[in-house]
DNA sequence: CGGCTCGTACGATAGCCCTCGTAGTACGGT
DNA sequence: ACCGTACTACGAGGGCTATCGTACGAGCCG
């Protein structure tokens, strides 16, 4: 049997990545928020709990699988908690640049609208 | 007077252009495909039943007013015709390489899925 | 075991969004 | 003046989405 501490999760291949999904879920600020943060701590994964979200604990569930799904995000859990990591290795494989391009427009617009 | 040709369209200022309002108009699939349409032919103004779109033209109208409202695309009439061109320079000033990501990444998806 | 924390499931609500059809306006040409 | 073309406005339907509250399951620790 698999160890205790894994239950496992739907996560979308490498190559079911539409970028219109990707998009999408990058298009709420909640969630783009959480992709940075990610990115900015890109060797460590996250817990759910650690992100400090103007959202109750349900909707954070829901933007957390929203990014499952969209494959922009890998989950794992242990034990009690689910720690999130970008999926940088599949994102750069099928669209080279692309997450950079993301996260430094998202870094640009933080900045011009104080929001950082 | 203005030229008689000329009803202006309300556009948002390069400062107001959101990305998460950019990532939203091109989670769609119609408008990411005008979107590709109106880079590959970047130095024409292209005219909105110069799409061969498959929905209505209702709905088209709907789509470039997304596009416009998003600040992707610039409208201006030409007679009845109203025409379309990218707001490249806007974007490129606020995120830049962002449109290129994206219109590359979308090439790949295209080519990958033969959808080109 | 008992409780604590982390996250989930489910239902509900309200808003947005894609789609369409119909009816109408603006402009150019005959 | 008239007609045709290009686009719009309005309203409606149906689906998706963001949000929440409450109730629940899974694992850790005393």
């Amino acid at each position: 049997m698999p160890p205790a501490t894994t239950r496992d999760l739907p996560h979308p291949a490498r190559e079911e990545i539409r970028l219109e999904s990707v998009l999408h879920a990058l298009s709420d600020p909640v969630r783009l928020r959480i992709v940075r943060e990610l990115a900015a701590d890109s060797d460590e994964l996250l817990s759910c709990s650690h992100f400090d979200l103007p959202v109750t604990k349900s909707t954070t569930t829901h933007h957390f699988r929203v990014l499952r799904e969209s494959g922009l995000v890998r989950q794992t859990y242990r034990g009690t908690a689910k720690m999130n990591g970008l999926r940088r290795d599949d994102l750069d494989a099928l669209y080279p640049g692309l997450l950079d391009a993301l996260l430094a427009a998202a870094a640009r617009q933080a900045a011009r609208l104080g929001t950082d």
